[in-house]
DNA sequence: ACCTGAACACCGTTCAAGT
DNA sequence: ACCTGAACACCGTTCAAGT
């Protein structure tokens, strides 16, 4: 997520915050945050456990700076599309990408509930489309809102499923088929994994087209 | 959640799975996930930390008997209202005041990744539901799937938006005044704190009538 | 069958002491 | 200004020993 500063060729690099944090990003990258515990990253440095109190405080303020810097590398939004609804849900698919390619860390700004403002470079793209679509006001300002929920949401709900141990496949199918009745294709279909890009796409589309059509 | 198992008139009751499950249902619900440890939770009980291990096993099969305790709890549901969207709505609605009744064993279930599983029976409502409003098949199916991934994703994003830290309110407004430009009125809109029942209600309303109008 | 304390391998953090 | 090891208070878990 952050180049590593090239410093002086010494063998062993100095101890600076900035590689504190890339090498506890790193841990956190490959293994996940439970990795990333003050004596495995004093390991990884090559130094005592107590230095790094110096450099980044305690804990609980590197895990902080890590996630500050995760929100602050989040790019800017390019929308493509000739309507704004296209457009609106071309700025979704994007943001879901991006949330999608650094799970871990993403997942360590929810935790902290800094999600909302990982957002707020989507929402000044969306105000535009939702201006280009006619609306103002209060009615832009719930487009925006509906559609940040419907996508920060959606993420969510993903990354729980994928954390969801392996569903006894049994059961699932014994109950969908009892619930769909007579329905032999809903259970078919309900039994069937999620495309999950299709859902997406399918519901921020119909959530758009039901507000600008109010 | 459940009763204490009223057992003979012993002053300080037997040790059992059952006592076990309740007192640390109890610690969470009061002070969090966090504050269970096997050591309070045996000061708690009055037992050594050890014998906990001999009824549950070890903390991790502790949780997840508390998460499968949580999950079975979720009650049945029953929609109103005239046509099928408003009756999909009133379930929406069901289901997110349920899952914010107990924050903290829910938290667990979500963190467990059971949330889908805990959606069972609200899927057997939402197929009903969809039926009587004419889908059948993959498209029944389709609406079923959105209606859970949105409902499900609202209440994550709320839980995650309850602790996230105090905003500096400086930051936002002015970053809201900088995107909406001449729409001022969008401006104060964004800058009032949301209103997640309506929100939500506006948002499951949209997404309803988006699908089912295709 | 049920309960116990001692012991082990891990944590995050503080602090006085070094250079 | 930066780094160190020792020490503290906490974890979850195992295990041999009790009744």
């Amino acid at each position: 997520m952050r180049d590593k500063a090239l410093g002086a060729p010494v063998s062993r690099p100095v101890l600076t915050r900035e590689r504190v944090l890339d090498t506890a990003a790193g841990l956190v990258t490959q293994h996940g945050p439970d990795a990333l515990t003050m004596r495995k990253l004093a390991a990884e440095l090559g130094t005592a456990v107590t230095s790094i109190y110096w450099h980044v405080g305690n804990r609980e303020s590197l895990l902080d700076a890590l996630v500050e810097r995760t929100v602050a590398d989040l790019g800017a939004l390019r929308p493509t599309g000739r309507t704004p609804a296209q457009r609106i849900v071309s700025l979704a698919r994007a943001l879901r990408r991006q949330l999608r390619a650094h799970p871990h860390l993403v997942a360590m700004v929810h935790e902290r509930g800094l999600t909302e403002r990982m957002f707020l470079p989507a929402r000044q793209a969306l105000v535009r489309e939702a201006h280009a679509a006619g609306l103002e006001g209060a009615r832009a300002a719930e487009v925006v809102r509906a559609v940040q929920f419907q996508v920060v949401g959606f993420v969510l709900v993903e990354r729980n499923r994928e954390r969801a141990p392996a569903q006894r496949p049994a059961e699932e199918e014994a109950w969908d088929a009892e619930t769909a009745g007579p329905d032999a294709a809903l259970a078919r279909a309900l039994a069937r994994p999620v495309d999950e890009e299709r859902l997406f796409v399918t519901s921020v589309r119909a959530l758009v087209d039901g507000l600008l059509a109010r």
